[in-house]
DNA sequence: CTGCCATGGTTGCACAACCCAACCACCTCG
DNA sequence: CGAGGTGGTTGGGTTGTGCAACCATGGCAG
């Protein structure tokens, strides 16, 4: 395969998945949708950080994370904590129920995956995640699509 | 890495790659939604095919790819064609204008990937991309996420 | 030929997730 | 102590989606 090629198929072929992946979400896990997933992820993750730490990794609004963290409060998944060294700050941390959810939901994540997965070489599941990890971490210009 | 480590990792990056790109969807190409830009592009693929074939491929409702369809087919991207053998069916094909502006969208989505994945090898990007491939070529019931 | 169910597609309705702009509170630095 | 920057919320509006109801056509059994 060419290198321009790749590129195309690499660029194709994110994009099915994008697609796929927002088709798909919400209707594996009704008690919580792809985006508070995501962001609990994260939270657990980090182990606490703010909203503007959660805006800027997801490249989402300010707005949008303050009204999704808003309704994980509310489902007491979050909590907020006071930072002492900055009044304006809220660091926001998981609490127990948050964990829990997160835990059972990774859970039957983990297994589609793994089931999706199944027939992969450790090799090969090691290397796709490497390369995974590589692309997402580049700081690229255009977030890409 | 451990095996369910990769797994595991997949699965994280996969779902960070989905939020990013919804997140940048539509701000690189405002005269092109992402999922528009999809339909075109599968459109192009397989040289016009049917509504109902983008929904199953795309795991969307069927009103879903109505509606873009209406859209595209108000902004001169696509036609549809009615088809001898069944009256029920409506065959969607590109337009000048339609592979016109998929091309240009095309190439400067390539040159954001391209800028992306430039310091990458040529057998990397090559294995990248049959991974990519390999995953979304599983049928996996889980439409993952 | 005539019902009856399946299939392709559209429309009404409600909703989730976004973004932008405006705004408040607080921090920082000259 | 202002002035400008940063963290966060709220108001307003848009888009993409799913579900359900509906229409028209096709296919098939009686």
């Amino acid at each position: 395969m060419h290198t321009a090629d790749a590129v195309e198929t690499i660029q194709r072929e994110m994009t099915v998945f994008a697609r796929r992946a927002r088709a798909a979400a919400g209707r594996m896990h009704p008690e919580l949708s792809l985006v508070s997933y995501t962001l609990l992820g994260h939270l657990e993750e980090s182990g606490g950080c703010r909203s503007t730490d959660l805006a800027a990794h997801y490249a989402l609004d300010k707005s949008t994370v303050s009204r999704q963290v808003t309704g994980l409060e509310r489902a007491g998944l979050v909590e907020r904590r006071p930072d002492a060294a900055d009044h304006r700050v809220q660091v926001l941390h998981l609490t127990g129920a948050g964990q829990r959810i997160l835990a059972q939901v990774t859970e039957s994540r983990r297994a589609a995956f793994r089931e999706r997965l199944a027939d992969w070489s450790a090799e090969d599941l090691s290397r796709f995640a490497h390369y995974l990890v590589r692309y997402n971490a580049s700081p690229g210009p255009g977030r890409q699509d």
